[in-house]
DNA sequence: CAAAGTTCCTGCGAGC
DNA sequence: TGCTCGCAGGAACTTT
């Protein structure tokens, strides 16, 4: 599910259930994720306490009453869900009471925490993962330590992505799913984002900025449209394809709300535009754009 | 067939 | 010419 909207949902999603709470059981059903989980993952975590649930770009990061901190990936098709599990529920009967996994052969790792409740990775694909590391080694986290600025922070505006493009020949679109460069976009997005600044996927990077790596009005759009369309998803609990439901089971909203991504051969929905959306594959993947009106 | 992500490898061109 | 170095693009991982 994966990319920024959708974990900081599922962020917020496990927020009631683990924040604050210790964790009483770990099962680890597989742990042959995308990279294993070490043998004694469990026993680092049981006992514990969660004393802060945050996230950075597509991670995240459970800090621990011990030290550590539990770092955790969607990757491809990862999802949490949160169940109910005791008869102390505070919460509306309904809510975290679920029938059964939908795809409980997938359910790779289970936390039972004290607040009750039942936290179950499932992850088909298994790109996904969990690592745990001290917190004092936090920034110097291989998996953390060459991101790109947060996109919604006030530190990435328009003169420090017209910096990162400077120079750059690849496409603007590959600029943008670069991690370096900002973390947290990904297909999706990055599709959705380009749309909105009437800029063209295949555009080079490089001419969202002067010769002096200055931005122009073209950086300054993309930066506007990156951090309205990813609050606008977060605000809609992201978007659900085929994997991504938020922690209580519903549906994320915003695949309803896309102008290009998923919608070849559709009308351009800019206004005053007669372009048909298009499909091209770029990097191996599928970019979807309006050709008559990104530019 | 294509899929929301990340890492690793190869090849190319620039520059010394 | 030959050697790096950085960048860009592609494959691989896996299941539905």
């Amino acid at each position: 599910m994966p990319e920024l909207p959708e974990v900081e949902t599922v962020r917020r999603g496990l927020e009631p259930a683990m924040q604050g709470a210790r964790f009483i059981k770990v099962e680890v059903n597989r742990g042959d994720l995308r990279w294993p989980l070490p043998r004694d993952f469990a026993k680092r975590l049981e006992g514990r306490t969660v004393t802060g649930l945050g996230r950075r770009a597509k991670y995240l990061l459970a800090d621990l009453s011990s030290g550590d901190v539990l770092i955790m990936h969607l990757g491809m098709s990862g999802s949490f869900r949160v169940v109910q599990e005791n008869g102390r529920s505070r919460r509306t009967p309904g809510q975290y009471y679920h029938e059964r996994s939908p795809d409980v052969a997938h359910d790779h790792v289970v936390f039972h925490m004290s607040s009750g409740a039942a936290v179950t990775f499932n992850d088909p694909r298994r790109f996904g993962s969990m690592k745990i590391i001290a917190r004092k080694k936090l920034d110097e986290e291989p998996l953390l330590k060459s991101l790109g600025p947060e996109p919604l922070g006030n530190a990435f505006d328009a003169a420090m992505l017209a910096r990162a493009c400077k120079g750059r020949n690849t496409s603007l679109k590959a600029a943008l799913l670069d991690q370096t460069i900002v973390a947290g976009l990904g297909n999706i997005y990055v599709c959705e984002a380009l749309h909105r600044a009437r800029l063209s996927p295949r555009r080079r990077a490089g001419t969202i900025a002067s010769r002096s790596g200055a931005p122009n009005q073209r950086a300054q759009r993309l930066i506007e449209a990156i951090k309205a369309v990813l609050n606008e998803a977060i605000v809609a609990g992201g978007s659900s394809l085929r994997d991504h439901k938020c922690t209580d089971g519903e549906l994320g909203a915003f695949q309803h709300h896309f102008r290009v991504y998923d919608r070849e051969g559709e009308k351009c929905p800019t206004p005053g535009c007669a372009g048909i959306v298009a499909r091209i594959a770029q990097n191996g993947r599928s970019t979807f754009y309006c050709p008559t009106c990104q530019k």
